[in-house]
RNA sequence: GGCGGCGUAGCCAAGUGGUAAGGCAGAUGUCUGCAAAACCUUUAUUCAUCGGUUCGAUUCCGAUCGCCGCCUCCA
């Protein structure tokens, strides 16, 4: 039974979606005015496990995931540099799934952009006007909050004693608003130069809350089940897109709210000032590994912070390593027919172990510790021979069945061997044939010098890259 | 100032009203020609600090210190 911790009602519930066997989940995506920073990914990749957990569940699950390439940031830089915004954001939408791709999150179903969706931000936009949820202001559109008792049941934001007392840091002038909370839904165009849309109503651009509404909905329908973020969007962000798309449709929008807690650097926001901003790209780039990386993130649980450090990557980087081995090394064990009642219940006692983690709102953690638990048992049954070949098999199939969530064991890929080295390897098996040591650790040094790790094992020699 | 989260061994951390999962690093040992790998044993009398409740608190309450997020624009 799979619980999450629903923002909503702030409690831990029980998971049912509206229709028996099938989840429509919607995650808050990137934006894409710049590299991703290694803090977005830990979302990306939350949203990945929780993506994954619920197929391994059974459920078909329908996965939106968007990418927001219009935003002040994009319009600026893009008429800066006199390109379009298709323009300016290609080389960073293409990063973001190379980026994506390495971590091992699977490809979400849909993944709409707003700059492909503004008839249906303009149509929804249209229907709030209609209803009264929305009014006209020099220009542009903007959402009366007045007008929806229950703004701020998402963020439970006490605005008697917040927004709308701080009026030194809200400037009710500038706007034009009726109320300091209220927020664009459509923004006039500042001017000729800048990007926009000229549309039926109004010349300029959508506001940021928008798309979200009128792209989750319109492919998941008015009420779906999921919607992931990062904490920092709880307000306003999703509090608006409630505002929003309830006032449009009158219906409950979302029955699931899940949030993902930050990453800390070395116990500190992560900041370009403070000089500890890093993308992916910037980790990867020191030799860390794409699977260690997404180890790491995935590590501790989703509502959790995670403190970011170099030395927990080396540390991820050696257990990813540990546990590829051990599945490396359980395929290639040679077994005996037969089974062993015991490891029957190692495998089954794993994977019950993991569900139970999982199940308890996604508790990576325990998660974890169960598939470590399992690797030290099986890898000392290997050590002793008692693992026969139906348990083999069947042990594979549970890290197989495990690995559909945490993606973290990879295939164990054996590159060909320069012949060259092959002549090593088999020059030095010769070496210790004649118990020619010295000539044989000669050999392993100068493997060792071009990456060559080696492990001498009963069955033969066994080498592997160092990273 | 308002609201929320966190502070557990050198590092990353799970967790619970009854006396601390897991990983990395460290120390021993087994195995090995030596290594490597794997495995065994070991590493917090203690969970920021100070009070309180309780038979008993790391876990509940209060205060203090420190860190993080939101409360304004932008996303």
């Amino acid at each position: 039974m799979l619980r999450f911790h629903n923002t909503l009602s702030g409690r831990v519930e029980e998971f049912r979606p509206m229709n028996d066997g099938e989840v429509r989940f919607y995650y808050c995506g990137p934006t894409v005015w710049e590299y991703g920073h290694i803090g977005n990914f830990r979302s990306t990749v939350a949203a990945d496990i929780v993506r994954r957990y619920l197929k391994f569940k059974g459920y078909k699950v329908t996965h939106v995931m968007n990418i927001t390439d219009v935003e002040d940031r994009i319009i600026a830089k893009s008429a800066q540099a006199g390109v379009t915004i298709d323009e300016y954001t290609a080389k960073y939408i293409d990063a973001l799934w190379e980026d994506f791709d390495a971590l091992g999150c699977e490809r979400p179903e849909v993944v709409p952009r707003a700059t492909r969706h503004i008839p249906e931000m303009v149509s929804l936009i249209e229907k709030l006007l209609e209803t009264g949820h929305a009014y006209r202001s020099d220009g542009s559109i903007y959402y009366r909050i007045a007008s929806f008792p229950e703004y701020g049941k998402l963020s439970k934001i006490n605005f008697a004693g917040n927004i709308a007392g701080k009026s030194e840091r809200v400037d009710t002038d500038k706007y034009e608003k009726e109320d300091a909370r209220d927020f664009a839904l459509w923004k006039a165009r500042g001017d000729e130069h800048e990007p926009g849309w000229d549309t039926e109503i109004g010349d300029g651009r959508p506001g940021w809350h928008i798309e979200c509404s009128a792209m989750s909905m319109k492919y998941l329908g008015e009420t779906f089940d999921i919607h992931a973020g990062g904490i920092d969007l709880v307000f306003p962000h999703h509090e608006n897109e409630i505002a929003q798309s309830e006032g449009a449709t009158g219906k409950p929008f979302v029955r699931y709210w899940i949030h993902f807690e930050h990453l800390k650097v070395e116990g500190e926001t992560m900041s370009k000032s403070k000089g500890n901003y890093y993308t992916y790209r910037d980790v990867a780039a020191k030799g860390f590994s794409p699977a260690a990386i997404r180890y790491f993130l995935l590590s501790v649980p989703y509502n959790k912070q995670l403190n970011f450090t170099f030395d927990a990557l080396a540390g991820a980087e050696k257990t990813v390593g540990s546990l590829r081995d051990f599945r490396a090394r359980l395929s290639e064990a040679k077994t005996e027919p037969g089974n062993n009642e015991k490891l029957r219940e190692t495998a089954a006692r794993a994977l019950r172990e993991f569900e139970e983690g999982m199940d308890d709102d996604l508790n990576t953690s325990v998660a974890l510790a169960a598939v470590h638990n399992f690797s030290r048992e099986v890898n000392t049954a290997l050590a002793r021979k008692q693992v026969k070949a139906d348990n083999q098999r069947e042990l594979l199939e549970v890290i197989d069945r495990i690995d559909t969530v945490l993606n973290i064991f990879g295939e164990q890929k054996r590159e060909i061997l320069d012949s060259e080295i092959q002549a090593l390897l088999d020059e030095r098996q010769e070496a210790r044939h004649r118990r020619d040591f010295n000539r044989a650790d000669e050999i392993r040094a100068e493997l060792a010098d071009r990456g060559i790790i080696l492990e001498d094992t009963k069955d033969g020699v066994r080498w592997k890259r160092a990273r």
